[in-house]
DNA sequence: AGTGAAATTCTGTAGCC
DNA sequence: GGCTACAGAATTTCACT
């Protein structure tokens, strides 16, 4: 992934943004003290050159029901099919996260359920039963302290 | 954390803002067959019950020239300051993610480098150096393969 | 790249059903 | 809870610098 040159307004755009998206641009250009056409026209550079994703919603899980969180980290059998083991999980809706990873295990996912019960039915029922996952590690997390977005670095060139 | 009843109409709404949090309310409100008066009572509504917590611009970290993705998990020498240490983590930037788990870690942290000189530099310079950390596993992810939100529940009471 | 202006679209409130 | 209506604000495009 090339890197891309942001000056000292992108980078406060970006960091508007990541903490409201839907702050609007207008306001942004009053604090960058530029026009909104500005703004505009620099949102859309960033999500050309694949800095912007998207944004998202940020809804509560515990509002919802979802009042169990783990990790699992996932060994697997046959580590050249993981492509497919990711596929698998990715059709299971509790999961939020997946990563390959180096180490003791393959892959590392984070998953929200109802309850224990959710959370042994999900591992039991679904994760152990994709035929190339071989063992689990399940981690609750008690409390997530925070979840953030890396920050905007200083200097790019 | 109580359960908030939402109807169809509410699910919708947070369907479409999780994948774009700027998706305009008229637009929501075209697809629900409703005004987009009800789509701003609704989503404010939502807010104020606490399952929106906000929305979130998302950055790219490879575009930025975050290369690298670890997850950690850190062991502390006094559980009884797991607290304090989490507000150590929290002044690190490069770590985005922190959870208290159960198991044979105390805390699991996601951080983002440039490269693995900068990472290596992380967790000897600011991770072990807390006074609290005794022990760090570093597991590398090579591809972050998806990360997302939780479902939206069909039915709730 | 940035600007200003114009046309269009959206937001957010208020009064009503 | 929902709606329409309205005023103010924001978005988005475009010609020009």
């Amino acid at each position: 992934m090339a890197k891309i040159s942001l000056d000292a307004v992108d980078r406060k755009i970006l960091g508007f943004l990541i903490k409201n998206a839907r702050m609007p641009f207008l306001e942004i250009a009053r604090e960058c003290g530029v026009s909104g056409a500005a703004i505009h026209q620099r949102v859309k550079k960033l999500e050309d050159a694949g800095v912007i994703l998207g944004s998202r919603l940020q809804v509560n899980p515990k509002a919802m029901g979802y009042d169990v969180c783990a990790i699992i980290g996932i060994r697997i059998s046959d580590p050249t099919k993981t492509v497919q083991t990711v596929e698998h999980l990715r059709k299971i809706p509790e999961i939020t996260e997946c990563h390959f990873i180096t180490g003791k295990y393959n892959i590392l996912i984070k998953l929200y359920c109802t309850n224990n019960e959710h959370l042994m039915h999900t591992i039991f029922d679904h994760i152990l039963k994709l035929p190339e996952v071989s063992q689990t590690e399940t981690f609750i997390s008690l409390i997530e302290s925070f979840d953030r977005q890396v920050e905007i670095p200083d200097l790019e060139e």
